[in-house]
DNA sequence: AAACTTAGTGTAAAATATACACTTTGAGAA
DNA sequence: TTCTCAAAGTGTATATTTTACACTAAGTTT
């Protein structure tokens, strides 16, 4: 089997990994990779890691983030934001990460800076689909994710920490889901990535307070109950900088 | 003039970039370096930035961090913390930057990727004394910070979104104050920051109510009024991970 | 001793959060 | 056709927190 090394152009020293979250109704789920696959390795390694890849020497770095997303699985155009730099000495050493570094890295020892983004999606925009680069993306359920490839498992931690926070005092949630949805798919949502059971009652009335969702006129079907109303979300400037007693739940 | 480019072991790629935060009793300080005369260059550049330098290949960042403001202030063994990596393509691309570049480092045209750390001092601890490193390193009244040098500028407003997010999330205020301190100046720290004008009586019931105020037996001294019981800050564990409720102002 | 300045405390009213429970409505089974 | 089930959708009384405002206390200076 033939390997190609990237060498052309690349910045061998700065990465980029993505934690793309998902919500499939009932759980939280994070896009991973397998490692062997994605390349085409024939060793015994299946080890999942983070969508990332090197960066350009001329990429803007939310640019490459948005490339290795569009590569690896088809996603673009996504809203990003960025976690934080991951730098440790010894992120790149245990024996999995350094066989593989051999066989895909110009320069294999290189210390290697990842910068560390999130996005959420709607999980049904993205529906893996079983042929080509999809054979190596799947979407995992966050709480069954297991020892990941490198740092990863630390950049998975940091966002899951920086998806609460923004759950809670800024309008995602809605990005997780269908431009129209049911409020009690968007209760389950931060029952199930806040970690509680929320008061059903108080949270319809509080997210409604918000002003931004928005009630149509369609309604669920196929529904072996009473459907209920679908909303949408209200796109409207939001800014909490100094805003600091506003709160989603 | 002599100007030794450092090239032994130095990662060119990467550097850190540190806003150090100080609260004199009425205003916001950060702590600037003058570019050049930190570097005894011969040149006409009064650029202010912040403190920062390219990381070594073998060094942890936050290390990395920690050396560049013990050697450039003498302020040792600091709480930082990260606010987020910074690489944008033309984040060196001003012209008195360039000059700069070209005098001081080994490869002067090089992408570089910074990260940008804070960190909060009682500035009593650290006076500026008016010799040796210290000549080039001056405490600045936030408000009137004016363009920095590089994307400093950037940094520095990331900075404070961080700043204020965390006063008001997680007891941190204490870190700018003395180890013992009247609750006036908390509460005028508080409005500085916040850029807002609390109600003094509802402040310092709810600060109370935090359980992190200790009272001492100390009260002010030299004051021309009735001297203020001094507080210390209770060291307790704290974590807001999961308690979103908590909230210290 | 009076005036001044900041320290320190009280409280009523408004707003919000919490804890529960009941009614409604469509789907599917009997 | 009616009954049952499951989730949709709404009401409210109580506790808690926030807000707004004001007064008293105690050192210092005049």
């Amino acid at each position: 089997m033939e390997v190609t090394k990237k060498t052309n152009n690349i910045n061998p020293t700065v990465s980029v990994d993505c934690v793309v979250f998902g919500f499939d109704g009932s759980d939280l789920k994070v896009l991973l990779v397998q490692r062997d696959l994605r390349d085409n390795l024939d060793i015994d390694d299946d080890t999942m890691v983070l969508p990332g890849d090197l960066i350009f020497e001329d990429e803007e770095i939310l640019d490459a983030t948005s490339r290795v997303l569009l590569d690896l699985t088809g996603i673009d155009n996504l809203f990003l934001e960025q976690i934080g730099a991951f730098g440790n000495l010894d992120r790149l050493s245990k024996d999995k990460d350094k066989i593989w570094l051999d066989l895909v890295r110009p320069t294999p020892d290189s210390r290697v800076i990842t910068i560390g983004y999130f996005a959420l999606v709607n999980i049904k925009n993205y529906t893996i689909k079983p042929a080509g680069f999809a054979k190596h993306v799947i979407w995992k359920d966050f709480n069954e994710v297991g020892e990941l490839g490198f740092d990863h498992n630390d950049i998975l931690s940091a966002a899951i920490i920086k998806l609460r926070n923004k759950l809670y005092h800024e309008p995602v949630g809605f990005k997780l889901l269908p431009k129209q949805f049911p409020l009690n798919h968007l209760y389950t949502l931060y029952n199930t990535i806040l970690n509680s059971k929320l008061d059903r009652r108080n949270f319809l009335r509080r997210i409604l307070k918000t002003g931004f969702l928005k009630e149509t006129d369609n309604f669920q079907k196929g529904v072996p109950h009473k459907p209920a109303r679908l909303y949408t979300f209200v796109e409207k400037k939001f800014t909490n900088d100094n805003n600091q007693k506003f709160k989603f739940y």
